[in-house]
RNA sequence: GAGUGUGUAGCUCAGUUGGUUAGAGCACCAGAUUGUGGUUCUGGGGGUCGUGGGUUCGAAACCCAUCACGCUCCCCA
């Protein structure tokens, strides 16, 4: 058999055992923080039914989706097959796709089994997803997201409190300079009412959020591009324009979009979450502020699912998209025939994260539980002596372990090196007579003779 | 979809206007040291130079094609 060359798919990464500790770090940060806020947790399946995920996540997001053929299917049809009803044979043979995200596979699990749930239902959801992207910095074919939502009330309180969980979680990783960056489709949706361009949400969506990249004249070109009327732009431009604190740009919203009943209700849904952050926490008078958060009115997103807040945290000092992101769904279980739920939640972009902390090396450095303990092994009969011990080592919790083989001490002792293994027992003929065994500090280097119950009784204390 | 860069040892990379047998560091194995790692010294194994073709007396290098991967734009976590 010829040997095969090894390598990954693009975009997917293998994450060896040093990076394992940092992610999971990462990972036990978020889970507790969602556990704190009474979020329980749930897994779905990698694949689901390719009908469940299409026109959730607009055009650009259904192009991404990764099918899974069925090579089975594939058999029953002629390449000259595929030109006349191409498309029906695909959705025959690839009738599954690997999730593009959580949010909708816990919607259609929230329809499944509506009459099991206690609404409203608060679910944490910590898996990988697939989005066929080409990958580049930040960005790979699969990532873990972590997801926390809500579903079955309209209370604003979720909004306040995915702030708070937000700003909690970063400060706990040790990321501190951040934005969370704030919006709301309503008042999207009003400032389009406003241009007399109501529907074409979208559009002014993905112009405007690119903003403060490309600067105010290109997303007017690319407005008018996209079919607005000059007069419509010259509405737009004060807006587009506008520089003030949070409080500034909330007076200048109600001003702007006096005439328009859902851009009315965005401000007053904005101005709801803000207060509930305020009776959170007394004592500050300006709770956007406290938590790092920032109104901003070009902030839109891609995902079509989206109708009321929507949020997007930027890492500052660092190039990077988005560490998490997220909003409020009215409809997303009503395209599975169960109407009138709405919903809201975020997510963490592990990798995101992990980048982002890698760069500013914000990990702390013992992230990595390895071994506490290990028994050299000289020969069968100290083989024997040590067995029960190191089975009395993990009846008492200590992470210990036994070199597998008789091999040179050098070795031995470069193993434990190699993997960071604190102490090491050596057994011989002198320690087995004695009972006094040798323990060895491989920080210090230092040696000395001890019982096993001293041993012992020492690692309690260290632990 | 558009642009751009990189492929040489297990890993990170060097390789002169195209010129003998393609190098270094790390890692690995052995020895200096028969019971001691992280420092040192000595020796050793390991390469279809991404793949295919072309130019040339001669190609890792130049040309063409192709594949793979990275980065930027679009979009996103």
């Amino acid at each position: 058999m010829q040997a095969t060359k090894p390598s990954l798919p693009k975009g997917t990464r293998d994450f060896a055992p040093e990076t394992m500790a940092k992610r999971n770090f990462i990972l036990n940060t978020i889970r507790e923080i969602f556990q704190q806020f009474g979020f329980l947790p749930l897994e779905t399946p990698a694949m689901e039914k390719f009908d469940v995920l299409t026109g959730k996540y607009g055009e650009e997001g259904d192009k991404l989706l990764f099918r899974i053929f069925n090579a089975g299917e594939l058999r029953n049809y002629q390449p000259e097959d595929y030109k006349e009803k191409g498309d029906a044979i695909v959705k025959k043979i690839a009738d599954r796709a690997l999730r593009y995200d959580l949010t909708v596979p816990f919607a259609r699990f929230v329809v499944m089994n509506r009459n099991e749930l206690t609404f409203p239902f608060k679910r944490y959801q910590i898996q990988p997803v697939w989005r066929g992207d080409s990958p580049q910095k930040g960005r790979y074919r699969e990532f873990y997201q972590c997801d926390a939502d809500v579903v079955g009330t309209e209370s604003l309180i979720c909004e306040a409190e995915i702030i708070l969980m937000i700003h909690q979680t970063l400060h706990r990783l040790g990321i501190k300079d951040f934005t969370i960056k704030i919006n709301n489709r309503k008042i999207l949706a009003g400032i389009a009412e406003m241009m007399q361009a109501t529907g074409k949400e979208t559009d002014l969506c993905v112009a405007i959020d690119k903003l403060d990249k490309i600067g105010q004249e290109k997303v007017e070109n690319e407005l008018i591009e996209r079919g607005f009327q000059q007069n419509a732009i010259e509405t737009l431009r004060p807006l587009l324009q506008f520089q003030g604190s949070n409080t500034d740009k909330i007076t200048f919203l109600e001003q702007f979009l006096q005439t328009s009943e859902v851009g009315k209700k965005g401000i007053a849904e904005i101005k709801e979450m803000t207060t509930i952050l305020q009776h959170f926490s007394p004592k500050t008078n300006q709770p956007l502020e406290a938590y790092q958060t920032e109104l901003d009115i070009t902030l839109a997103r891609g995902l079509s699912y989206y109708t009321g807040a929507i949020f997007e945290v930027k890492a500052n000092q660092v190039a990077m998209g988005s560490i998490s992101g997220g909003g409020r769904y009215d409809n997303l279980t009503g395209t599975f025939g169960m109407p009138n739920v709405s919903g809201v939640g975020f997510s963490f972009g592990v990798d995101r994260l992990y980048d982002v902390m890698e760069e500013l090396q914000l990990f702390p450095k013992d992230t990595l539980t390895s071994t506490q303990l290990l028994f050299t092994n000289f020969d069968a009969t100290a083989q024997q002596y040590a067995l029960p011990l190191l089975y009395d080592c993990r009846q008492k919790g200590i992470k210990a372990e036994i070199f597998p083989e008789h091999s040179k001490l050098a070795k031995q002792m470069k193993y434990a090196d190699a993997k960071k293994i604190p102490f090491v027992v050596l057994i011989g003929s002198d320690e087995m007579t004695s009972n006094l065994l040798t323990l060895k500090d491989m920080n210090t280097g230092e040696q000395s003779k001890k019982t096993w119950q001293e041993i012992v009784q020492l690692f309690s204390t260290l632990s």
